[in-house]
DNA sequence: CTCCGGAAGG
DNA sequence: CCTTCCGGAG
């Protein structure tokens, strides 16, 4: 979870998650929707599918532990250079360097490093330099200390050089302006527009559904949606479908944000529509609407609260389904 | 708004 | 080597 994400993102997921899946046998069984489930909101969904993958490795093997040494660790699907130096070194005292976006700000800016350090070349040449640092008797507390100076004290817009214990070596506090450290090359970001439909259809109970919701204020309206095919991004989590202006006709404008991910910047619409034919409406077998995307189906809002959605789609649905109380 | 942050796949 | 993946905080 760690992973390009800061410790208070993480917290409210953390406990949750263990409590949820508490042994790797447990998230190795674990259905993936469940897994996205706990998992919506942090983002970098790839992630979670590696960690799974991972659980279900450590599971099958002999010891149903992780390897102890970064050699082993890094072997394993999700864990990286950075991951297995952290768990070698804290977990099991392996002399390992670890270089995350603190150890790269605090060395960069100790030794006035002025490359850039999205290069993968600059970053084994930091990684060097924070092991030739390290104090092999003591790897865990170094590693630790060397990312708590960078998190706390060395911090990204307000380095504390006045309270700085390393402050005399530094290049950076010598030149006087710690801020042109670390250096990156900043890519240019392209715009993208994209227009969502909300659809929505007042709901024919089942025999089913009415037993369901004896004595429960259940509501029976049903939002179309669909899961995110394989192959494309967030495969497995839940979004409101593209607009089409071939088989639907906007109402209205329900909401319209901007958001970024990496390079782009999406303007994102959405847009209350009905289907400009009925067959839209028709539900062939197995739940599918016809003239609809595999994977589309009628959703009530118990189902979109319990379904994964990417924090876009989230974000239209809770604005949705507060609207819709109201 | 801008900036921050690891691993994998190509 | 390069690009791709998200969301929250400042």
């Amino acid at each position: 979870m760690l992973q390009q994400t800061q410790v208070t993102t993480v917290l409210p997921y953390y406990d949750r998650w263990l409590r949820l899946f508490p042994t790797w046998q447990a998230l190795a069984e674990a259905p993936e929707g469940a897994v996205l489930k706990a998992w919506e909101g942090l983002g970098y969904y790839r992630r979670v599918r590696n960690l799974q993958r991972l659980a279900k490795v450590v599971a099958e093997s002999p010891t149903g532990r992780l390897p102890e040494t970064a050699a082993g660790l890094l072997e394993l699907p999700g864990i990286g250079p950075y991951t297995a130096s952290a768990i070698a070194s804290i977990a099991h005292n392996e002399p390992t360097a670890v270089l995350d976006g603190n150890v790269i700000r605090v060395l960069t800016r100790q030794l006035a490093y002025g490359e850039d350090v999205a290069k993968p070349a600059v970053q084994e040449t930091l990684r060097a330099a924070a092991q030739a640092l390290l104090d092999p008797e003591t790897p865990a507390d170094f590693n630790q200390a060397i990312m708590e100076l960078g998190a706390v004290l060395c911090t990204p817009r307000g380095p504390q050089c006045l309270v700085c214990p390393v402050r005399l070596p530094c290049k950076a506090a010598a030149e006087g302006d710690p801020l042109r450290y670390p250096v990156k090359e900043r890519a240019d970001t392209t715009e993208v527009h994209e227009v969502v439909s909300v659809m929505k259809r007042e709901g024919h109970a089942s025999s089913q559904e009415r037993a369901l919701s004896q004595g429960h204020a259940m509501s029976l309206t049903r939002y179309l949606c669909e899961e995110i095919p394989p192959g494309e991004r967030n495969h497995g989590l839940w979004r409101f479908p593209r607009f089409d202006a071939e088989t639907m006709r906007e109402e209205a404008e329900l909401c319209a944000f901007t958001y970024g991910i990496t390079r782009y910047r999406v303007r994102l619409r959405a847009v209350l529509a009905s289907p400009s034919s009925l067959s839209v409406c028709e539900e062939t077998e197995g739940g599918q609407p016809a003239g609809t995307a595999p994977g589309a189906r009628w959703l009530t809002a118990q189902e979109i609260e319990a379904l994964p959605f990417a924090s876009a789609h989230r974000k239209i649905a809770t604005l949705l389904l507060e609207r819709e109380l109201k």
